[in-house]
DNA sequence: ATACAAACGCAACATTGTTGCAAATAATTT
DNA sequence: AAATTATTTGCAACAATGTTGCGTTTGTAT
């Protein structure tokens, strides 16, 4: 596990520390998307505010991770599964955020589907975030 | 004009005062949405920052207005054309999100396609949110 | 005009995000 | 392995954003 942690940030010319590393853990241990927040209470007070922002900042640049826009003013983050790389992400899935357990989750499985813009837009991104009840709190 | 601003604040339930007065008229005069900075900048130095939240809380549970997510981390606002009343919001329109000239507007003309999700989830609201270059700054 | 209800401004506070810089740590070279 | 170099970190100080309670002002209804 840990090696693995250690071959994924080499891989997208992250230097190793001990912060990266909790981190990136979290967010393999975690099904679902994290928020800032979240990521500052499971780490502990074992890092600085500003580093979690920093780590953020370079995940999300190396295309380690994608950020997902919510209505609540708190950007969540989650694992790039497919090759995003140099901050060029293509993951084309859906969101969903659950609004009775809270959960947010990347539906690898659904695709955004293709939008007919008015004359004159050109669009360069697509998101798409759906809200309801998800499956284990519908079961 | 101002005839009109009162008429919508009565007509859904919102007693008439001068700072509802002003950023009613806001929303009206401007094409597109509107972040709560932006409000308070054009409000002028007026209004107090607690009224325009207040403010915008009760045009939103009103159903006056309704919120677009962004990917900064900063929720816009725009104004409901439809029949948006007691919090039921039914505006299916995506969002468009320009990247040139950072205005955000609704494509009333574009309505969200429909999303298949995984068994299990049941959706209530579906968000779309589309980036790019708009109309003015594409011509 | 009076009485009642609602909204406002202010203050005080909590949370969230940003920046510069010196110390600590990691990567690279010798 | 030790020294050099590059990068990251924590701290402090700050800015921006959001929340709450409360006395005063303003709007609405009688
Ligand atoms: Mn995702
Ligand atoms: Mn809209
Ligand atoms: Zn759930
Ligand atoms: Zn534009």
């Amino acid at each position: 596990m840990d090696r693995k942690i250690e071959e994924i940030l080499k891989r997208n010319q992250l230097s190793v520390t001990s912060g990266r590393k909790k981190i990136l853990e979290l967010f393999l241990q975690q099904e679902g998307a994290l928020a800032h927040s979240d990521i500052e209470k499971r780490a502990g007070e074992k890092f600085d505010r500003v580093t979690v922002y920093r780590t953020l900042q370079a995940f999300l640049e190396k295309g380690l991770i994608h950020s997902i826009p919510t209505a609540d003013n708190s950007i969540r983050y989650a694992l790039c599964k497919e090759n995003c790389s140099g901050g060029h992400h293509h993951d084309d899935h859906v969101h969903f955020v659950c609004s009775a357990c809270g959960n947010t989750v990347c539906l690898e499985g659904v695709t955004v589907p293709p939008i007919h813009l008015p004359k004159g837009f050109t669009a360069e991104q697509v998101e798409m975030l759906v809200s309801g009840v998800c499956k284990s709190c519908n079961s």
